[in-house]
DNA sequence: GACGGTATCGTACTTTGTACGAAACTGCTA
DNA sequence: TAGCAGTTTCGTACAAAGTACGATACCGTC
């Protein structure tokens, strides 16, 4: 009659907020979000299924809560320091994250009720922008453009069916079956030319879309206008 | 004894793929995705809920469906025209259509098996920037660029708990109410001093982070390089 | 050791996807 | 016209998942 031991693999502790949703977080990455129930959730935690429903109202309570969590992990930009490489190192690490939790993109469609990492997060950047000397107006446009863009980049991306250099070839075949009646012939002249190549990899796309934005948002900044 | 008279609402002729994944966006369009059931899609069709099965393997099926029927609703651009306002459409088209189909974005991450107007829209995307010049790699940093830019804002868009003009307002009260502790002072000034105004609509900054972009590419094109 | 709040859980109901096979329908042939 | 072979629709039933409700176990305090 051992207190608190014996567990089977995760720890048996007192269930948290934090711990249910650090555990939905790992399920998730584990399995998608699909994965994702009431119960698989309280397997991981070592409960019983109703016992999460003491932490956490209901599902949607979890799924908002994941897609905070998962704005935790993104590194804030300083509004100290240069903005431009400031806010190219938060879309890199945003882009990590994103990278490392999949399933976040799509659920961020559907929740429209931001956590406190998530304002926190959209604060830091706006300060940034603010502190570089970027108007109202211009702060507006800024941020819907970087953060669509980073956003964007990693839903395309969590589309994909490879990842990263060498797996692509695996995939291309049975992909180009679908080809061979002839139509889509521009798609099949990239994917053959170019992103068929073992030295390709999609994730290196995202620096050049985001030089581009950062150096046209600059030219903006210092003209001074809008278009 | 009448025959396929006296129907309750929706036409009782024979079921199709087309039918089936044409109801299925309607019910999805009224109710969000959510709402979107294999017993509401029968019913939306007139029919009992196991005969979708014949003309649709299963419901993940019913949603690579959805997803491409959304995409055939977007205006292709014409390789022969002037490239720019020839993406400049298709962007606003696709803007428009996902807007239509908020529950799209969120769908686009799970699905990784393109449907044929998917694939063909694509293509014609591509076809697009090869006539205009842009060399193979161009063309990949270009369609990244672009696409990433258009999906995030229609996914930044969907998440917005307003849509348009006259509608900020409401909304602004109750979500202010959250940042009286004096935390997000940035995100409240951009909130108030210029989101919360009667004659913002988000919808507006699209157009600003297009032409950053379409510039950002033409001169990346003239110049011949690609950083 | 009794007690009141805190935390966990057992049971059971509802919704949803869908397997399985029967029934209804359709066009065609004898 | 009757029968037959697909083709299409449907009835029944079960498993998985969210969760309401109330009971039980736990835990620190007097």
């Amino acid at each position: 009659m051992e207190k608190s031991a014996g567990d089977t693999s995760q720890g048996r502790r007192r269930l948290t907020r934090e711990r249910v949703l650090a555990a939905a977080v790992g399920v998730a990455d584990a399995g998608g979000i699909g994965a994702l129930t009431i119960r698989s959730l309280a397997q991981e935690l070592g409960a019983k299924p109703m016992s999460v429903y003491y932490h956490v109202a209901n599902k949607d309570a979890i799924l908002d809560g994941i897609v905070d969590v998962v704005f935790s992990e993104i590194e804030l930009p300083s509004p100290g320091g240069d903005w431009r490489s400031e806010l190219r190192r938060r879309a890199a690490s945003a882009r990590q994250v994103l990278r490392r939790h999949r399933w976040a993109i799509g659920l961020m469609e559907s929740r429209t009720t931001p956590g406190p990492a998530t304002l926190r997060h959209h604060d830091a950047v706006i300060a940034t922008l603010r502190a570089a000397g970027f108007s109202l107006e211009m702060t507006a446009h800024a941020y819907a453009l970087i953060d669509s863009y980073t956003y964007g980049f990693a839903l395309q991306e969590a589309g994909l069916p490879f990842e990263g250099r060498d797996t692509v070839a695996p995939v291309a075949d049975s992909i180009m079956e679908r080809f061979a009646a002839g139509d889509y012939p521009h798609l099949v002249e990239m994917a053959t030319g170019y992103y068929f190549k073992t030295s390709y990899d999609f994730a290196d796309e995202f620096d050049f879309g985001l030089n581009l934005i950062l150096n046209g948002l600059s030219n903006s900044l210092h003209a001074g206008n809008d278009s």
